[in-house]
DNA sequence: ATGATTTTTTGATATAGGTCAAAAATTATT
DNA sequence: AATAATTTTTGACCTATATCAAAAAATCAT
């Protein structure tokens, strides 16, 4: 059953009853994804999150007419543009495939629903939020204090096993060096 | 009745019920701090939350001998030291007054107990991370795109009752530059 | 208040990483 | 496979911010 992938991701935060997992089963909708196809756009309020369950999303800004990456998720993990997501705003960010992949996509009223009728969704939201936390925190230690060689060697150790699956300039962006920086530290090794 | 202060602060996020506002009167604790003294110490679990009803608070840590500011935190905002709090970690962080404070605590076991037994608790949690979530994206956002002027302006516009408040050395460090240069930026206005 | 300590400012110099431009390598399209 | 488009690398040069050192100002303790 292609749910119990979500169903262990779940299990690592709370235990799922039979109900949530009928209620979840119900509400989660198979998509697949070409390379470079769009999952959100700007100036939309993002109304769906997508766990995936192959392949790598990635999602970005545009800045002076330069894409930048923001964040990279791969299998397992839900995927959403968070601001716009959590206050219903119109959005700056897209989010498109970096290659094909394949995710459940959740709808933020049937996540509302979910919300409102198990306290343990709450719980397991509140959760789940915390790890994101521990990654931003570390994120911005990693952007205060440490060297644009060090901060990359961090990305690997991070996204270890994805790094090497995400193109050189999506990297720097995300990292906030210039991409020939970046290429000048890999070159290093 | 000096409790309304944090029931305030809960009715952003949730209706609070009577209930949940006895069991929360019976187990916070008003604590007041002396300019520079230690609410929280390294090597420890941060085993509690403080709401700060008058006063700043600062959660810092050791580098290379240096004081480095991580957050700062003011009126009618909780504080703890996020990763040990929630993963009841040993520390790396220290919390501080920087200014004589009132505030608040409450104990991670009546935190628990609340979570436990209040639905809306859970969802007071996860909507409160939500504010904090937006600050740590646009701190990550401002860490990498801006310079050091920009930034600092940044973080007076967001601190902007406190920023006058805090040393500028604590300032520097938070925002990852060297106290020289945040002291040059400034005597440009 | 007075000296001691801490914090902030100013000056001189060094360097990591940015920018612009072009070549090389890789990937996509017909 | 050949050509076009995109991505990555290399080179030359420049700028923002770091570092080190010392003076000035502010704050603290007796």
């Amino acid at each position: 059953m292609p749910e119990n992938q979500v169903f262990l991701h779940f299990a690592k935060y709370i235990a799922l009853s039979n109900a949530l997992k009928e209620e979840l089963s119900q509400r989660i909708v198979s998509k697949t994804l070409k390379k470079g196809e769009l999952v959100h756009s700007a100036h939309n309020v993002c109304t769906s999150s997508y766990f995936i369950r192959k392949g790598l999303l990635r999602i970005y800004f545009l800045k002076e007419g330069q894409e930048i990456s923001e964040f990279f998720c791969a299998e397992n993990e839900w995927v959403n543009s968070p601001k716009s997501f959590m206050q219903r705003q119109l959005d700056i960010y897209w989010i498109d495939a970096i290659e094909e992949t394949e995710a459940f996509s959740l709808h933020i009223s049937d996540l509302g629903y979910l919300l409102e009728h198990f306290p343990e969704m709450e719980r397991y939201a509140r959760l789940s939020m915390g790890t994101i936390f521990a990654h931003l925190l570390e994120r911005i230690s990693s952007l205060r204090f440490t060297s644009a060689k060090e901060r990359y060697e961090h990305f690997c150790s991070v996204y270890q096993t994805i790094h090497a699956r995400i193109p050189l300039g999506m990297v720097a962006s995300y990292l906030g060096i210039a991409q020939e920086t970046l290429s000048r530290i890999r070159a290093l090794k």
